[in-house]
DNA sequence: CAGATGTCAGGGCCACTGATATTA
DNA sequence: CTAATATCAGTGTCCCTGACATCT
């Protein structure tokens, strides 16, 4: 090899900075990564096969459930998903009725957008089907430790919410 | 508005199940995936400016240097990376030195992948890199808190790994 | 033959950018 | 004029599939 007159075997703590040999496991953006691709597809598969939903439908329902009305704009920054991606969503959930689009008198350029009683409806199964897919998430923890895993996920993303 | 016959504020608990005005904020898949962005983000700029280097690189460096040299095949085990993107990986480390790809003479289908001396030197800069930004990553966290995180973070990926 | 390997082409999802028309 | 809004087109990354030639 020609370099291994130095450094030499792929054990030796000298050269690689080896500290314990997990440390592809241990670094916590790995993990979180590789968590989020398996929860992301528990989620959008159980919601999918469940509610022929997505976890975005539930993202604005619940928005417009708790905070009311709001215009597209608005529902963007409450849920986290972009103005452009937004358009689509809201097409898919007035088009199954869950929502109604209709123009601001106050403000022409704005829609508001409104949960409908069949989009209520929704809602609480979708929060019933998130909920067991959360037990089948969160099984190796016992509720304690759940509260914990939310508390420590949500003191992190607010740190970095308000930091960006 | 139609539907508001029956069902009237959007605060009213009777249809929408509104147990607590957060629930957007308090599950956990949500959490996970918006956390995740960040540090996906925190990480990747952090590695590009920093080292000129992807998350990526990181895995495979480590794992030849903690596990020893191997495959395409068994770094994709090792590390998660598809073997079909792995390809553009290694292409990137050889390009700049870091590993070298040799044909097994005992089975011709496979290269051996090797880290090499400046390979090695690399991988000790990425892991201070990594040491930094993990600082900033889990900043709101003291080292107690830090370590539970990881801990509960394993445990829920080692049974998701095992289950999937 | 079945099966593993490296490689390539491409899909789907998601975060994100940029442009445009409309309106305030 | 500027700024905000809704919309559309498109990019880049990542996870993943499918196909292929080569080799065991």
């Amino acid at each position: 090899m020609g370099a291994m007159t130095r450094a030499e075997a792929a054990d030796m703590p000298d050269d690689g900075a080896p500290r314990t040999p997990d440390r592809l496991r241990r670094r916590a953006s790995r993990l979180l990564s590789q968590l989020t691709v398996r929860s992301d597809r528990l989620i959008n598969e159980g919601l999918a096969q469940a509610a022929d939903a997505r976890k975005w439908h539930y993202a604005v329902l619940a928005s417009l459930q708790d905070f009311g009305p709001g215009s597209q704009a608005t529902l963007s920054g409450r849920t986290g998903i972009y103005r452009s991606d937004m358009v689509g969503v809201l097409n898919e959930l007035a088009e199954r009725g869950f929502v109604e689009r209709a123009p601001d008198p106050g403000d022409r350029r704005r829609n508001i957008i409104t949960i409908s009683a069949e989009g209520r409806r929704h809602l609480r199964r979708l929060d019933k089907v998130l909920d067991d897919l959360h037990d089948e998430l969160l099984a190796p923890l016992n509720p304690a430790e759940r509260d914990q895993f939310v508390q420590l996920l949500t003191r992190l993303l607010d740190h970095h919410a308000r930091t960006s």
